[in-house]
DNA sequence: GATTATTGACCGACCGGTCGGTATTAATTA
DNA sequence: TAATTAATACCGACCGGTCGGTCAATAATC
């Protein structure tokens, strides 16, 4: 009876925002040229998303859920005592975003929309949603530490969470602007010293 | 023979593009509205700057320049041991950015800057700069302290100075996307983890 | 042939930057 | 001191280009 619609279309389109976005940034994006990234008439994309800020809502809602995916993926795969699992959870985290540092800037896009964007709010609750769920599992597994004498009882995991995946955050961000930075390196410093920081005092051999 | 510049206008274009950049963002400003935050036609904006990005950046240059100048001063009335002086910057660094928590939303928009605007290799430039004036003063700060036996003489002070701007970029920015966050005390909980990690074994009273 | 997905020419709101005219001040003159 | 003149700071109406979004026509599928 009918033509039908494309279902990978829509996630055609995002794929084409994704990187669209991430090299010219919001304002300087015109829908055309996402639609010709995705092969398609312009006129398309508006059959799959209200407006161009629908879409580029859409693009966060994907990366956020890209980036929860490969969180849990990660967290099953760890193994030994929690001071190795913390170092390598960083290892890892630092590693995936260096391989897509090309989207680095779409980071920085979405967070500049948690500011200026007229839909703000949006973005804000978004990204504090991700950020929560990432928080907690990592408190979770430093505060496994304290429970099971590893680490110091007298620590507020949450706290610690917080600062650490604000660390990584701006660690790529350095490297996203400089690019004889080393987040690896420098994260595996900052970690180690993260780490005896944490453990018992009478707990310090390596 | 001619009407002399006020002297004073080109500062006032600027606190008004202060302001008004960090409510609606880059591309959310018109010139208009600067103009009239400043109190003048929207011509003389042009007498003083070459386009907006021109005044934009300008306005980066004053928030770097103010906060060099910030640090400065602080630098200087901080007393005691090393690590005293640590825990006592963070707190310092972390207070005055809540004060005028109004204006990271400033800072957000210049991020994404680096990566988005058609000029954006000078806003990268001058990011750099001013994060590696600041980076090599806590780092002489932490070397210090691996100098003089208070820390562990193993550490690289560059790349933990570079982890812990970056955490406390990120306190700032959580705080910004979430007004129930304590920046401060997260800052505290883990300047107190960080310390007792760099602190030489055999040194671990507090 | 009926239905509907797709398209891109078109519209119009928007805004950065310009420029000719005006207002104001400082030097000059009487 | 007051009048005149020269210089230029200041202004905002206007222009031209841009781009998000629409919709009538077309193409593809049943």
């Amino acid at each position: 009876m009918a033509r039908k619609p494309d279902p990978q279309k829509r996630d055609r389109i995002i794929a084409a925002a994704l990187t669209t976005f991430a090299q010219k940034g919001y304002a300087g994006t015109r829908i055309i040229e996402v639609a010709r990234a995705a092969g398609i008439g312009k006129g398309t994309i508006y059959e799959y998303f209200r407006s161009k800020e629908e879409l580029f809502f859409a693009t966060l809602e994907y990366l956020l859920a890209d980036a929860e995916q490969q969180m849990s993926t990660l967290a099953e795969t760890l193994t030994g005592s929690v001071a190795d699992r913390l170092m390598s959870l960083a290892d890892h985290v630092i590693r995936d975003w260096i391989e897509k540092l090309e989207l680095y800037g779409l980071v920085l896009e979405f967070w500049s929309a948690t500011a200026a964007l007229p839909g703000r709010r949006r973005f804000r609750d978004a990204f504090n949603d991700g950020y929560a769920a990432f928080r907690s599992s990592l408190a979770a597994l430093i505060q496994e530490g304290a429970t099971n004498g590893e680490f110091k009882a007298d620590i507020d995991p949450e706290k610690i969470a917080s600062a650490l995946i604000g660390s990584w955050d701006a660690l790529l961000f350095q490297a996203w602007l400089d690019p004889d930075f080393d987040p690896l390196g420098t994260s595996r410093d900052h970690m180690r010293v993260v780490v005896a920081g944490l453990r018992q005092p009478s707990n310090l051999e390596d």
